[in-house]
DNA sequence: ATAAAGGTTCCAGTAAGTGGAAGGTCAAGG
DNA sequence: CCTTGACCTTCCACTTACTGGAACCTTTAT
């Protein structure tokens, strides 16, 4: 399988598998041609990749859960640390987004937003 | 004032503010001994990029609030769109969020989390 | 024969800094 | 006078996870 049908099946860029193989998720055969030859296996695990990182899971995280995948007697224990610290994260960025957005949003709404030069949300970001 | 003490009274790392010089929105003069010497208005300057930057407001868009900041008829429109925008780009970190939370965690609670290696979060991952 | 589509490598750039090395300067203590 | 430590300087590399583009080669279709 050429990069191009491995892109449209996975759904990853062509550029991204090239990355992936960079990175040593996967290592290709090479045809006479120098073109990379995928297996069945390679676009099961570059398919995995793509829903893990959809996920939020980070390359650093894909590797581990990539290496459970594949461990057949791996503990669910492990995965589940591995997501859960996922989770932890994912959580701590929405706070940080949603307390960014309240006071966006109350700046935004207390701004005219006409013709005159005086705007609070300005105000508020050069309160000394 | 040196650095250290625009550091400590603007809350930016050291770092930060060499890199802001850099890209153009100070230019503190020099003293004899090369050392960077900031005015009252560049301390100003980079407390408000510092509140804009935690607003999750980018950098190029710093650059345009700044320069709206300092152009006294500016009209509170073209601000209050800035914000707008930065708003809905929130808003939709937030969506992109959530929908990642609402599968993970979905995942992480119908994981055992044990010794035993069946987990649903790589079943879940590996699905063909 | 040629043109389009697909493949290759390699270099550079993104956002917004951060870390660290090598070295100059300043104020205080002995 | 010397040294120590804090503070300052520049410069280069690294971070994340790719993405864009140039220059070039191969395959397929007309």
């Amino acid at each position: 399988m050429n990069i191009g049908e491995v892109s449209k099946r996975s759904g990853l860029p062509a550029k991204t598998i090239r990355y992936y193989e960079d990175i040593g998720f996967v290592t290709p055969a090479r045809g006479e041609n120098g073109y990379r030859s995928f297996s069945e296996t390679d676009l099961h695990k570059l398919a995995f990749l793509g829903r893990a990182r959809g996920l939020g899971f980070s390359i650093e995280d894909c590797r581990t859960l990539l290496a459970l995948y594949e461990d057949q007697g791996r503990a669910s224990a492990d995965v589940k640390r591995v997501a859960e610290r996922n989770l932890m994260e994912i959580d701590a960025k929405i706070a940080d987004l949603q307390a960014m957005r309240a006071t966006l949003s109350h700046l935004v709404e207390s701004c005219a937003g006409d013709a005159r030069p005086d705007c609070p949300i300005l105000e508020d970001l050069g309160r000394s």
